[in-house]
DNA sequence: TCAATCTGTTTGTCCGGACAATCTGACTAC
DNA sequence: GTAGTCAGATTGTCCGGACAAACAGATTGA
């Protein structure tokens, strides 16, 4: 294994860090094939004159995502399998962009309203008090793709509609400053209704496929409550996932 | 915050899962309410008369599930939001058992015939070659819920039709010494063929949710491939996910 | 020939310490 | 009163070392 690695030390960027994005780009160029050894801890340790919890750290970063595994006694392997994304929070306008499909959006509203029940339980405010309505239909290619109904808290963002018709809504949450970081996702199927198959055009009783998310910052609020409906002939949700340890 | 901690050194537990083990249950008890500091990891250290890597540890774990939140220079919190479980690879079965639904198995197919392009490709194997196939309709309360084809490679594991019919795939595939790894899924939905509605008792072109998954083990091979329909009106995938950082 | 045992390798766990980066809140200067 | 500055608190990163546990392969014994 003549892998080339070497850590910056005058760079802020952390040493683990700097090791495991060389590890994950070896793997990703294939300079490490699937199922070889990374060579001992202590070894690569004393090649790049790190200490040996420096470099299980970053080992243990990629071991997280799914791109190695330990085995006592043995050494540390890449996996066979061709891991992709472990699934994070998904955004439509990114996948579609991700899979070349120019998304285009429509907004069909964007108003300030009163909450119904279910939304105020989603969100966690008050039933009546005031939350954003957005209705976007998503396009690509110029066909509809999926209607995607929202609901925020006021108070969090400026949802401007020329900027939500420009790019996707998580992207606009995250430029103003809320980190995302988890969300409750529910995924169903249904007939879709005469209003639903017009927007989407479909017809009357067309098996739609639905989510429904509600968004939650690193503070725990719920900054999001979305009810999307796709059309399955041209979306599904594909992600990989990891077992949890 | 007079929470009771501590460590037994002369179990075979790692320290750091026994302590993280028992601030998972004060969070889940509500004796660490959301929210609240965790108190500083020195002191927590020194308390238990543990090192601050271990008590880090402990807490690195649980921040990985989602339950805690760091903040430099401010202390670890506990998340506000009802995180219950960050989407493991789950399994209908136990998905149902836990929803106290008493799941119900009735093998339809348990043969070893020879793979299709399409099942050769998903599992790895030559085309033609010799695999499991398994076609089993589960119910709960009597009522069809899901149908569920899949394909095992040979030699992996013994398919008994007894024992498929009184737990999950899931479960005898661990009970055999399989570590599952990580899965690619897709879930999607489409009208119900005449065959499909019969067997779930719906109705010809009614919706139906689908999900194709292929799991692969701790050494990359694949161990499963399974296409599965399940009734929208009985079923729909919940989960919890997290944003990778 | 086959099974049990031993041995070396490698990761798993744990320690104690050091300094840096970042956040909060209070203080100070204008 | 307001903005900038400073100090304390807390986590982030990193080091060097020690012993335990588990695995693979070779050795040994029946």
């Amino acid at each position: 294994m003549q892998l080339e690695l070497s850590v910056d030390r005058s760079s802020p960027v952390p040493l683990y860090f700097q090791l495991s994005q060389q590890l994950e780009a070896a793997i990703e160029h294939g300079t490490l094939t699937p199922g070889s050894l990374l060579g001992n801890e202590i070894e690569l340790a004393a090649r790049l004159g790190l200490s040996r919890p420096t470099v299980r750290q970053a080992i243990q970063s990629l071991v997280d995502k799914g791109l190695l595994v330990r085995r006592r006694g043995v050494g540390t392997q890449v996996v066979h399998s061709q891991v992709k994304r472990p699934l994070e929070l998904s955004s439509l306008y990114d996948d579609l962009e991700a899979a070349g499909q120019r998304p285009a959006t429509k907004v069909l509203v964007n108003t300030l309203e009163p909450a119904s029940a279910e939304v105020a339980a989603a969100l966690g405010v008050a039933e009546d008090s005031d939350v954003h309505r957005v209705e976007r239909l998503r396009l690509a290619h110029g066909e509809p793709m999926a209607y995607l109904c929202n609901f925020l808290p006021p108070g969090l963002i400026d949802l401007d509609t020329g900027q939500l018709e420009a790019t996707g809504l998580y992207r606009l949450m995250r430029a103003a400053g809320i980190t995302l970081h988890s969300a409750r996702q529910s995924i169903g199927a249904r007939a879709a209704t005469p209003p639903e198959a017009e927007r989407l055009a479909e017809e009357t009783g067309a098996p739609l496929l639905t989510m429904q998310r509600v968004t939650f910052d690193d503070t725990g609020r719920a900054v999001e409550y979305g009810t999307h409906t796709y059309r399955p002939t041209r979306y599904s949700f594909e992600f990989q996932l990891l077992v949890r340890t």
